[in-house]
DNA sequence: CGTAAAGGTTGACAACTATCTATTCAATCG
DNA sequence: CGATTGAATAGATAGTTGTCAACCTTTACG
């Protein structure tokens, strides 16, 4: 869990040889790190992998009673992911009298996208 | 687990209205959403994340030992941490005499980074 | 050979996760 | 109002994960 970058000393090089270049990398980004882990832990299960994929290929909103008969999993389970799903940001959901629909949060990705990109 | 994913009957709906449309997406590929989800989920630490972006970074082969005094982390833990992104194929590693140099796999997120760049 | 060092492996433990059943809540219908 | 329905929540449980201390393996060096 902690994540202090400061330039640290180097080990104690005893022996011969260096094993390696002596250069530290202090610049990553811890925020940007646990933001993007953040994203990819929520995307790390099959099952909110498939459903982000259908709430991406529909373009519009999706009624939880069309998500749930896609996988051979109860409906609570099903609530579950898409809670994980939309704690991540990942997904948005609306309420609309008796129903709710999800649908993909535009830009949610983004960050991850393009540093995978990079 | 089970990700079964055959075009399911719809659901009686009794009641007036129907919920949404009645569309369901049955190609959703569960072998491409396990494998991204493994690559998703093997970032999904945010030390993993800064692992993956310290090689990244650099463009060569890193060792061990200049990783280690990176995090505030025990030795066995960063290795633990490399072994999770060397069974996910993001990473892969050399030895050479006394020490071992890690390097990003090159492509192993490729799936990945198309699917979210969709 | 014996010692030391790098780093991987094991075992333990607490924290978290995926799943289910049962329940609750809110909205609709009769 | 009372019954029904879609969906979220609660509680239980089995499995997984992150971490460390302790140990083991391999290589180098004197």
């Amino acid at each position: 869990m902690p994540v202090d970058l400061e330039l640290a000393p180097k080990q104690k090089r005893p022996v011969g040889e260096p094993c390696c270049e002596p250069v530290v990398y202090p610049d990553i980004e811890r925020g940007q790190a646990e933001r993007m882990a953040a994203v990819a832990k929520a995307l790390g299960d099959p099952i909110r992998m498939q459903l982000v994929d259908v709430l991406r290929k529909h373009a519009g909103k999706v009624c939880v009673c069309e998500l749930v008969p896609l996988f051979d999993l109860s409906q609570p389970t099903v609530s579950h992911h898409l809670k994980v799903l939309r704690e991540a940001g990942i997904v948005g959901s609306e309420r609309r009298g008796l129903w709710a629909y999800y649908y993909v949060e535009p830009g949610a990705v983004e960050e991850l996208r393009a540093w995978l990109a990079k």
